[in-house]
DNA sequence: TTTTCATATTCAACTTGTTGGATATGGTGC
DNA sequence: GCACCATATCCAACAAGTTGAATATGAAAA
């Protein structure tokens, strides 16, 4: 249900197509909520039908004819009983945790290669979030969205720091132990 | 596809029954892998049709037939196919954040609670984990497969630490902002 | 004594997310 | 000139995850 209503939050500012909601998701939502564009359409298909939006469509030439979606007084008091309503933490599924834990089964070559992908990722990832976050520093005012906006971004900085030093911790802690025993 | 390979993690140490395996991510795996019972049941089916595991039946009076599930040589290859293949982190979606991007549209107080709820939970959940880390560093010694766990432990009080720092530092601007501005 | 819990599996329907393609055109880089 | 990218939407098929129920019994708790 929620990606209807990240969508009602991404249009309550600015009424925009199917694509751009999606060019939203991928350039900024990003981090923290992935949507890809066939999801988009589709969720903004089923939206209309239920009558949280309504679109204007503009004829184009050259392409398809563009469909501007905006939120319906309904999507208005959809949201609010969505802003309502408590939310759980998303149930984590992370892979590489599973890798961990079959530790005595893998060998340790390559756990040691996956760690280590795995913390650049994360620190490339953080360097991105710190060059976005000097950006707001160096800004003379901000409104009321992109105080949000940095607030959500804090979050990012924190969640790829504790990646980071996780897998720096784990790397120790297998440095210290006895060499491979599974091969 | 990691659901499967979980589950061959699982399978790895010891067979098991569809139910047995259910347990073990409600009880331990859970906090950074979540499957229902039914994927579980539905996975091990289908795991099975493709040769990675197979199962005896066990005659119960009363109850269904157990079915004890173990790897095959397949299963096994597949395991250490998986380990071969790097992951990458697991796409985020996180409702709260999208609330707090939505913070122009929402109540201030409601938001106020969310988060204060939200810091609660990981508050619970980490002085869970840290009960249970208490009794790692009580242990004399443990074996191979108990540091590993452990390491994956050290994850989740990581995970729940940063959630809460965070959830402070919101409420801490949120403070210092003026007053709701949308109600 | 009745209810609830633990055991153990299965079916059905549904929602959500992924992957790959089709369609069509104008602009940019090599 | 040709490859590629941005624009803009849609379809189909599949994989993964959720929700609710049916079946059946013995043991423990209220």
């Amino acid at each position: 249900m929620a990606l209807a209503h990240t969508i009602l939050v991404v249009l309550a500012s600015e009424p925009r197509s199917g694509y751009d909601v999606s060019k939203q998701f991928d350039e900024s939502l990003g981090c923290y909520w992935k949507a890809s564009q066939q999801q988009v359409y589709r969720e903004l298909a089923k939206m209309e039908q239920q009558g949280w939006v309504h679109f204007e469509t503009i004829p184009q030439v050259g392409k398809p004819d563009k469909k501007i979606y905006h939120l319906t007084e309904q999507g208005q008091q959809e949201l609010m009983k969505w802003f309502a309503m408590p939310t759980d933490p998303t149930p984590i599924r992370e892979d590489l945790l599973v890798k961990v834990l079959a530790g005595p089964y893998i060998p340790r070559k390559l756990l040691l290669k996956e760690l280590h992908h795995r913390r650049q990722k994360h620190l490339d990832q953080l360097t991105f979030y710190q060059k976005k976050e000097a950006s707001y520093h160096s800004m003379p005012a901000i409104d009321l969205a992109e105080q949000f906006r940095y607030l959500t971004l804090r979050r990012g900085l924190r969640y790829e720091t504790a990646w980071i030093d996780w897998c720096d911790e784990v790397l120790a802690f297998l440095e210290k132990m006895p060499s491979d025993e599974s091969q």
